[in-house]
DNA sequence: GTAGGGTCTGACAGCGCTGTAAGGGTCAAG
DNA sequence: CTTGACCCTTACAGCGCTGTCAGACCCTAC
């Protein structure tokens, strides 16, 4: 299929498509005058890369993890670095609320202090 | 004084302290030669920036509650918008605390599913 | 053939800072 | 007078996408 239907059946704009593409997660085959001819496999890497993202991954992270995802659920083959990656994902958004935390305590405090 | 005294002594860089002023959170006197001459009461406003920055606020939300910060303390003057202001900034924190959440729960649910 | 819709590439813009570098004055000390 | 530290402005780069626009080709249908 071409750009346009999988951008409608994804739901993923083409200008992101093409991203996907200059970052190395799809290699779609091309037609004689150039166009990007995706089939139902690259759908599927479509919807997993979607489904990462939705975890907050860097499309470079998800790039090292989609060797190892299986299927559209959450299905993954044990890659080797695949626990590691994941961990370390935790971490970082556990730092980054942490943070939220801590400005928000900050913030609060403001606002108690106009009352 | 000027900017790299400044700097020294607020721990914020001579780059940032310009910065401040391209976006009109501070407006230095100048000597002759057009070097920035800070005063105490501009010190005093860097440091408040820096607080309100530590904070997570942007520059542009910061520049808004400025007039209202009275001390280097948590300490405001009632402006009108100063506690809508506030309270918006900690629904928007809590907001990104929320999507982050929700990220969390995704992927520590593939990495249970990994075991 | 021509219009209209889809596709192509390349590139600029914006978010909110922050560093860095280039090219060039200023100023105080020796 | 020269050196060196400091200051000035301007502007590019990078983060991680995402939209949009320009200029141009492809394809289908009337």
């Amino acid at each position: 299929m071409k750009i346009g239907e999988l951008s409608r059946r994804t739901g993923v704009s083409v200008r992101m498509l093409r991203y996907y593409e200059a970052e190395g997660l799809l290699a779609p085959l091309r037609t004689e005058s150039g166009y990007r001819d995706y089939g139902p496999e690259e759908e599927q890497t479509v919807r997993r890369i979607k489904m990462l993202g939705a975890a907050g991954m860097t499309l470079e992270t998800i790039q090292r993890l989609l060797p190892c995802v299986r299927n559209n659920d959450p299905a993954f083959t044990p890659c080797n670095e695949l626990r590691r990656i994941l961990a370390q994902q935790v971490g970082l958004i556990d730092e980054r609320i942490e943070t939220l935390s801590q400005s928000r305590t900050i913030l609060a405090g403001y606002l108690a202090s106009v009352n």
